[in-house]
DNA sequence: GCCAAATAGTTAGACGGTGAACTACTGTCC
DNA sequence: GGACAGTAGTTCACCGTCTAACTATTTGGC
């Protein structure tokens, strides 16, 4: 399995990294390649995806929000707090990211009348439509970002990746 | 190996998500979850380092940037445009950082005469010492991200990656 | 020698994010 | 039932980054 060990270009920069604390045992290459190679194909794919929505009337941010909102269970509406939490963003920053997309009519925005402090976001038409339209190619940009890798060793890498998500999680 | 596979909150978040495209060969959860995964881990890795540099006189940015002048080769100097390549940022957002490094007087900035358009970067004394005030620190933080990796997971982990990075390096 | 193209760094304006303050509303405890 | 703590969303000021334009300098024909 580890026969012929072709180099990528992180192992060059780890190599000039680790000369420089030759024979610190708290410097570990392992450590820093695994990071480095996981921010490099991450930076990879924001990259690639912010490339595929060239047009400013529908960014990638856009897109990402309208997704979040997309993949709710049944039926599809959530508060800004909901879609802040899966997307990653503060409340604050979800609320611009409503405000475009809200001015778009890509998305409405109701207040919910049992507990009227929470606004209920829900797609239109055309929001569904845009979403639909560029699902499968954000898909296709994530199957092409790991399409070196075989099923077995896309098991292998969630594994070892697993292993560490739940050491976090507690 | 796959014994008692325990679950991720990924996990999770994949089958719910994949449950929306009942048989569609298209969507691949194991693609989705080390995409997502390696997100999360360094969205946290992130965090963690933002958070040890509260003092805003002195920001994780001044720190990466002094970091990657001082892992130069000898002797220690760089142009703006070197180091804009190894952080990965514009050189403009570079001019940024360095402006505030020398405000703070823990670089030099220097034109070389041999080619006038290009300047010389270099860590003052003070430079050098806040940089290895927080190496060591920065490393652990490293350590602890992947501390739930044997040796041996790392260098599987290492080689999956590798295999990735070298599918795209062409 | 001189002009055009290329290169290094900086500047300017826009964008998206954050944390903190603010508004509006709900639920609870006396 | 009235004060009060908690919660949801928004607004605001600030930050760091980006793209694009601009300045200064060097290099390469002719």
């Amino acid at each position: 399995m580890l026969g012929d060990v072709e180099r990528d270009e992180v192992d060059e920069h780890v190599r000039r990294w680790a000369s420089l604390w030759e024979g610190d045992p708290d410097v570990a290459p392992e450590i820093e390649g695994a990071i480095t190679r996981m921010q490099f194909l991450l930076r990879r794919q924001k990259r690639g995806d912010a490339a595929a929505f060239p047009d400013p009337a529908f960014t990638v941010e856009d897109y990402k929000t309208l997704h979040a909102l997309m993949i709710q269970p049944y039926p599809i509406e959530a508060t800004p707090a909901q879609l802040a939490e899966v997307v990653k963003v503060t409340r604050a920053a979800m609320t611009a990211r409503l405000d475009r997309l809200a001015r778009a009519e890509l998305i409405t925005r109701e207040v919910e009348p049992q507990d009227r402090r929470r606004v209920l976001v829900r797609p239109t038409a055309a929001g569904r439509a845009a979403w639909e339209q560029h699902i499968h190619a954000g898909m296709a940009r994530d199957r092409e970002l790991l399409a070196a890798l075989s099923l077995t060793e896309l098991k292998q890498l969630n594994a070892l990746l697993r292993k560490v998500m739940l050491h976090h999680e507690r």
